[in-house]
RNA sequence: GCCCUGGUGGUGUAGCCCGGCCUAGCAUCAGCGGCUGUCGCCCGCUGGACGCGGGUUCAAAUCCCGCCCAGGGCGCCA
């Protein structure tokens, strides 16, 4: 046992056949007897066990093996044999075997041992070691699947993919509130949403794109569901015939997601212990008047011509679910004068004190914002003046509106909130690498 | 922005209400020893902690004040 592992023939535990195998990771676990000695040791697809007997290999080295700390990286070149003892059904007799780094000890957090759950706080300020935990890590694989299935959602639909600005010279849309920046000495801001580039491209005659990338807001909310910087999944259509045209691609883009993750991810969603989402085509559609009698049927009482607040949407959830055996409804038609709702909302045709926005609750949390946009140049500008702002701040988004711009929609959807709904999370921090909430900009 | 709760070994907790019985318990972890097959290994021994500063008191982990830090709820929102 002198050679050097050559690293290139190494192949995932997952992926090992019997025969020889190089496997290289991190050692999740050392059991020491006498005469024999196993490592656990673990990569991104699994773990397998090695076997280290006294006598068929240098004493030297099986005293080396007992005695390296926890969570070290280390390589075995051997063969992978089948075995009956093993839990596993199989494990690897080592040729070579190889430190290629050592850990220190004690490892800051336990993240290992279900009996010992370290607090979130704690596995941020140690996020490297805590991803290292398979339930973690299943995390962010489901995720990365999702977000390759809305790829292909998009993609298949004729969308086009964009990348607008980050950095913005005017803060977008509502009253959220937005980080300011230097620009070489001038103030800008870190884009809130992508909404007006969008509408912009529509006005370009792109007529259906999309976005998944960064959006920052400057809000001190303290909650499990806001973050400070998230990732948006944007989309906006033209030649639509009404708002219903655009939760229709919102409905089919989660269904298409649901469906199929369950089937890709079979294994994370075991290592997680939860069941994959099912949500079937023909989510209701309930108007804001239709939910306000139904929390109040329950005993809540809403405020009339104002959203339902967060205790309101969860009621409203139940509610849903009672009564149509849905974990997920749009909720449509929104007060125009609630604060939530921007300018450029189309308002009802015949009951304008409505406009023709929806979000998407799926078990009492908000994951998706859209309805359909004013078009018209200057009912939008006067819109623009009713809700209190001036014209001119906006400007250049105004002038889209000015040379034709076909009617159009779109909406917004958190993936980290998806990402919550989908593996069954209760906090939206545990859906983000590394979060950005009011009191954490580090690691 | 407002309102709660909490900070005890590397990690997670018990103790705090009703100060002394705390030389601070348990689990995990780490170190040593034992066991030809472990697999949430097991058994024995050992190691390690009261967030910081001030106050009250004969006596403070425990009560009071300030600070720092961390969670959570609300408004709000994806």
């Amino acid at each position: 046992m002198a050679g050097r592992i050559d690293l290139r023939r190494r192949v995932r535990v997952a992926d090992a056949r019997y025969g020889e195998v190089v496997l290289a990771g991190f050692v999740q676990d050392i059991r020491v007897l006498k005469n024999i000695a196993f490592i656990v040791l673990r990569d991104i697809s699994g773990v397998a066990q090695i076997v280290f007997k006294r006598g068929s290999i240098p004493d030297e080295l099986f005293e080396k093996v007992c005695s390296i700390p926890r969570e070290s990286v280390v390589a075995v070149q051997g063969f992978m044999v089948e075995s009956s003892i093993a839990k596993l059904g199989r494990e690897v007799i080592p040729v070579e075997f190889e430190v290629l780094s050592e850990a220190s000890s004690p490892i800051p957090i336990e993240f290992l041992d279900s009996s010992v759950e370290t607090s979130i706080g704690r596995r941020l300020d140690y996020r490297f070691l805590d991803l290292r935990n398979p339930a973690v890590s299943a995390i962010f694989k489901v995720q990365s699947v999702i977000t390759g299935l809305l790829h292909e959602f998009f993609r298949s639909r004729g969308f086009i993919e964009v990348h607008t600005p980050k950095i913005v010279a005017e803060a977008t849309e509502s009253g959220a509130s937005v980080f300011p920046v230097d620009y070489f000495g001038r103030r800008a801001y870190l884009a809130q949403s992508p909404q007006f580039y969008k509408q912009m491209l529509m006005a370009s005659g792109f007529e259906k794109v999309y976005e998944i990338g960064p959006v920052f807001r400057a809000e001190p909310h303290h909650t499990p569901r806001h973050l400070c910087e998230y990732t948006s999944i944007d989309f906006e259509v033209s030649y639509i015939e009404s708002y219903h045209d655009v939760m229709d691609v919102v409905e089919d883009m989660i269904v298409y997601v649901a469906d199929r993750i369950g089937g890709i991810c079979g294994r994370e969603f075991d290592i997680l212990g939860v069941k994959p989402p099912r949500i079937v085509k023909g989510l209701p559609r309930i108007t804001v008047r239709e939910a306000y009698k139904m929390v109040e049927s329950r005993g809540y009482k809403p405020t009339y011509m104002e959203d339902l607040d967060t205790r309101g949407e969860r009621v409203f959830s139940k509610a849903v679910e009672e009564e149509y055996g849905c974990k997920a409804a749009f909720l449509i038609e929104f007060p125009w004068r609630s604060e939530s709702r921007p300018f450029y909302v189309m308002r009802k045709r015949d009951e304008p004190d409505w406009a023709y926005s929806f979000d998407l609750i799926w078990m009492g949390l908000e994951v998706t914002t859209g309805g359909q946009r004013e078009h018209r140049y200057d009912l939008l500008r006067s819109q623009c003046i009713e809700k209190g702002y001036n014209p001119d701040n906006f400007s250049f988004y105004l002038e889209f509106f000015k040379y034709g711009v076909p009617p159009h929609g779109g909406s917004g959807t958190g993936l980290e909130r998806l990402t919550m709904r989908i593996v069954g999370l209760d906090n939206i921090r545990e859906a983000v690498l590394l979060p950005r909430d009011p009191e954490r900009v580090k690691p």
